[in-house]
DNA sequence: CGTCTTATTGAAGTGTCTCAAAACGGGTGG
DNA sequence: CCACCCGTTTTGAGACACTTCAATAAGACG
């Protein structure tokens, strides 16, 4: 095996340490034993801050790096040339950005931070290097990409087929899920996003989205106070996706 | 290096060796020079027949390989239990199928024959042995993935924002580019799906494709004889994409 | 040649969008 | 601390795109 006189190195910086990070089972070293997470410490090349509001990184720039979420939340979206907009997703904490940029060298999205957030910086070089020496590394990246595949075509059977109400209810699900993962309520939750950029993700528009959230609150199924939701009946939100009118 | 001895092997089969494989150009060892090609050759396990109708793979198979389109032509779909449908991609010569597999060992879609087909099977287990071997084919791997996403993302902008003529001429365009890329006509394509297929594809009823298509015959954009569909004005297309009313 | 799938076309229905106005809340400066 | 401003959210009424239902036509296949 190789001498990884450069992961060695990272060892001195174990801020940056993926083998301390309380994030490591929820991230990109998800199944790789502790003894090889040492020599992995060496991925990560720096933390990177951005503030609410500012891009990580934008459409057409280069590709040089993975990212993933230490705090924070973010949101992607591409923007054809015409005005039109599409979120293509949101991620928090542990989860990767920039997998679009590998296809063809350069960023196909915008990453635009909905707080103030900290990135892990995964120079793609690294990774490519790693994977090859580490098979549990290179298996994890490829399961990540693979998910996302999975999870764009569950939000296509959404925008395809689902009416507003299931679209918000698979949302909600959906982002309950993943915040009760990381050791957060499930039903009660604040959205770092607004109306429209929920709309613009679920394929409506945002009075839709808000007629929705009222219609959900006169059910007795959620508590609404602005970005402050409450869960009230979780059951009637799974009953809403799976009782759909195929 | 290691010896290759299996790809050696391999080339005593030359009808499954990549490197004398007319779609080399589009498939998997895209970027990799010829000389290390050969040496790929074990890659490809065997190849498949999948008759028309039928699936290569099932939601819920259990993940052993991905495959390559050599001849023919394919839709996936995924299909939750309420009866709904989405056809998430349509796949000809040259493009990978059971990507969505790779994330938790099981394919997340059905893939199915749209017409009598053929594709190389390519076991897992061998693509992740060789991509540590070959940086070209790690590479050209991981722009698949990163492609894929970009792609569906795409679908979901077309899905989320636009109106049922716009989806037909994207649908149509990127057609119509992919054939051109294989060397057929851009402007003269034989559709291999229904009516049904290319609605579920595209968020719509059936009856509304139809109606699109008379649409664009009316407006002499297209010459449409049931699935043969000639495109006299590629450049109304493109503008009915670009001038969307953002 | 008959049957079944696929495609076309029409008319009525409905979910979401559009346009518009008002309420709310967070932040800033007086 | 209050007044003000601006972005966000809510709610209503009317318009419109697509769907639904239904009937017919056209091909494909045995």
């Amino acid at each position: 095996m190789i001498p990884l006189t450069d992961a060695c190195a990272a060892q001195a910086k174990p801020n940056v340490a993926c083998s301390h990070c309380n994030l490591r089972e929820l991230c990109l070293p998800v199944g790789i034993p502790d003894d090889e997470l040492q020599r992995l410490d060496g991925m990560v090349a720096t933390r990177r801050s951005v503030r609410r509001g500012h891009t990580l990184f934008r459409h057409g720039d280069p590709f040089e790096a993975v990212y993933a979420v230490r705090t924070g939340f973010f949101k992607t979206r591409i923007t054809p040339e015409d005005g039109r907009d599409q979120v293509t997703g949101f991620q928090m904490a542990g989860e990767l950005l920039g997998l679009d940029g590998i296809g063809n060298d350069h960023h196909a999205c915008d990453a635009v931070a909905l707080e103030d957030s900290q990135v892990c910086v995964i120079p793609y070089s690294q990774l490519t290097q790693l994977s090859r020496e580490f098979p549990g590394l290179q298996r994890q990246f490829h399961k990540i990409m693979s998910r996302e595949i999975v999870r764009d075509h569950g939000v296509m059977l959404l925008l395809g087929s689902m009416r507003a109400e299931e679209r918000l209810a698979v949302f909600l699900l959906n982002l309950s899920q993943r915040l009760k993962a990381r050791g957060f309520s499930p039903s009660s939750l604040v959205l770092r996003m607004t109306r429209e950029e929920i709309g613009t993700y679920l394929g409506l528009k945002l009075e839709t989205v808000s007629r929705c959230f009222s219609k959900f609150q006169e059910d007795g199924v959620l508590a609404v106070r602005q970005r402050q939701i409450d869960v009230l009946d979780p059951e009637a939100l799974q009953r809403l996706v799976n009782n759909a009118h195929g």
